[in-house]
DNA sequence: GGGCACGATTAGATCGTTCAAAGTTTCTGG
DNA sequence: CCAGAAACTTTGAACGATCTAATCGTGCCC
């Protein structure tokens, strides 16, 4: 096969000094138009592609981006990890940045693992996932000074880094806004118990729009953990009261999923509306609420390299989903 | 917060050179058990890690894996490239290897990241999902010698790589065996126009289970692209008919989702069984083929550390896939 | 006791890039 | 025409590890 390409061989066939290759790639303003030209023309005619290592050894930076990849949980929630990982991927390869996986069983496996990479492969930044009350991931992360963003708020207020994330109350402020429009009005919420934030941040966007419409939300809404057995359980226990809800916004695909089939066997017919858009909601017509993973990846790419370019940013972002209506409401 | 640690500063903490410490890390069995035991000490205490882009720089060798993460095309099948992505990432930790994503539009310009990442990052290896008929990929990197795995057989017959696959035939195989010892005898069968390696074969286990238990299968088989809407209009074509089927086999959970719909209005009961054991399948009772992702991903990982270990493996794996049933079938 | 082999350890060069500083050419104005 | 500045280019060192080859003891045998 062909020898090593270096940044030497560029040199010599283009005529000039190692140096002034390194200032074709990385300052170009500084090289004299016609000089730059002949580089240029040298690299393409070559081949030459900058070797990573030797540029991170000296310069300390690697280019690399870390994403933790969860063991899909539920498995219907794994497709929203997938989506983001795809747009994640996408948009930090057009910013020259490229993504490594990690995994970790608990937060101290996970704290262990950025010494590791950090260590041995001086990684650049981190972008965390599904953000907790007191998550000491973003605590260990800030106290190190390591870049990193994180996509879901931190519902601790005193936390200050850098974050996207989906507007959950909006979407379900949408869901509650189209149902009313659309006669409704006994809605209502089927979500996770009270002190998860994105439960809470979802229920609220019902709730505001419940009341701001002048309806009474008491005994309209049920609690559980995520699952489809849930979803159903808790709609059936609604549906047996006196004035059962002729619709259901719900915090998750499952629970919504689990609502369709006690929906089925219902007296009247309830309305349906999930949340997440999986895979599975468009398979069965259930209508959801889209998060825009795609952009919120975008966004986080943005912001980790406004971060790397040294700019102490710490800008939030809060995207708007959108609904998708299908067949149940 | 703590300066760099690297080889020297080991190697004067624990009195010894440079070179030492290096081969307590690469051949230990040529240090003097006393000095090991000095120079691991030295280590744990100043939580050393040697720097891989160094390493890299001298060895050539990155300790990195790269994968494609697909646009999840139908959305169902996207969790699949989850799971085993997951796996992959694992077992790839465990031998001390990391895994970096790339994404392509098309044949073209996969190719062209792999050059660039070669290039660049001095990749170690590849791993290939989905593979078709006269890949260029493989071709490409066979040429240049480029280790890789696929997971999913080469079509053409005379690739000779190392690859891990899933046996679809005999996951439909056991599929039927099910549902003839069910009861059923006019089973049918919902796949992808021939010429799909993947598609031919589950297909083929289904033939040859009704063949050999002497049943006819002439008017069983309908083929459509994947899809829900496909696979609900199959369906619908052969209950149309004198003798419909009492039972369908499918290629794919899509397939299967839209089979299911049809079945709903089907005069007589007709057990649907998919491929893929998707969350959708979990979610909505259907029963299907599981494939076990996390231990494909493991093999794939095993003959990667074996073939960069320099031993020119072209081994073959060949895994079974269980049936997982539910209420469908 | 001298020579020799063998195991353990060390010194120096090297991988490909960028930084810092010094060198060279070109331009400008008096 | 020359000094001085500006623009451009080159040289040598450094990043942190491993490779090659050399050095230092130590034990063994004649």
């Amino acid at each position: 096969m062909a020898e090593k390409v270096t940044i030497a061989t560029v040199a010599r066939h283009a005529q000039v000094s190692r140096q002034t290759v390194s200032n074709v790639l990385n300052a170009p303003h500084i090289v004299r138009e016609e000089t730059r030209r002949r580089v240029q023309e040298a690299i393409s005619a070559l081949g030459y592609r900058a070797n990573q290592a030797a540029r991170q050894m000296r310069t300390g930076r690697s280019r690399l981006i870390a994403v933790r990849i969860e063991p899909t949980r539920d498995g219907i929630n794994g497709s929203v990890l997938d989506r983001f990982l795809h747009g994640l991927t996408e948009t930090a390869d057009a910013a020259g940045y490229r993504v490594m996986l990690y995994t970790a069983r608990d937060d101290d496996q996970e704290i262990a693992t950025y010494d590791d990479l950090l260590g041995a492969y001086d990684l650049d930044a981190f972008v965390l996932t599904g953000t907790k009350h007191g998550d000491p991931r973003t605590a260990w992360l800030a106290e190190r000074e390591v870049p990193f963003v994180t996509f879901g708020r931190p519902w601790d207020a005193l936390d200050g880094h850098p974050w996207v994330d989906v507007d959950g109350a909006a979407g379900t402020a949408q869901v509650t806004r189209h149902l009313l429009d659309g006669g409704h009005d006994r809605i209502a919420f089927l979500g996770w118990p009270t002190g998860s934030g994105v439960g809470d941040d979802r229920c609220a966007g019902w709730r505001t729009t419940m009341t701001a419409a002048g309806h009474d939300v008491a005994g309209l809404r049920r609690e559980s953990e995520d699952g489809i057995a849930e979803g159903e359980r808790a709609l059936r226990d609604l549906l047996a009261h006196d004035a059962p809800p002729t619709a259901v916004v719900c915090a998750s695909d499952s629970l919504a999923l689990g609502a369709l089939q006690a929906a089925r066997d219902a007296a009247a017919p309830v309305a349906v509306v999930g949340f997440d858009d999986t895979p599975v909601a468009a398979a069965v017509g259930l209508s959801s609420v889209s998060q825009p993973l795609a952009a919120a990846a975008a966004r986080c790419v943005d912001l980790l390299t406004t971060l790397l370019d040294g700019q102490p940013t710490d800008q939030q972002v809060l995207l708007t989903p959108t609904l998708v209506l299908r067949h149940t409401a």
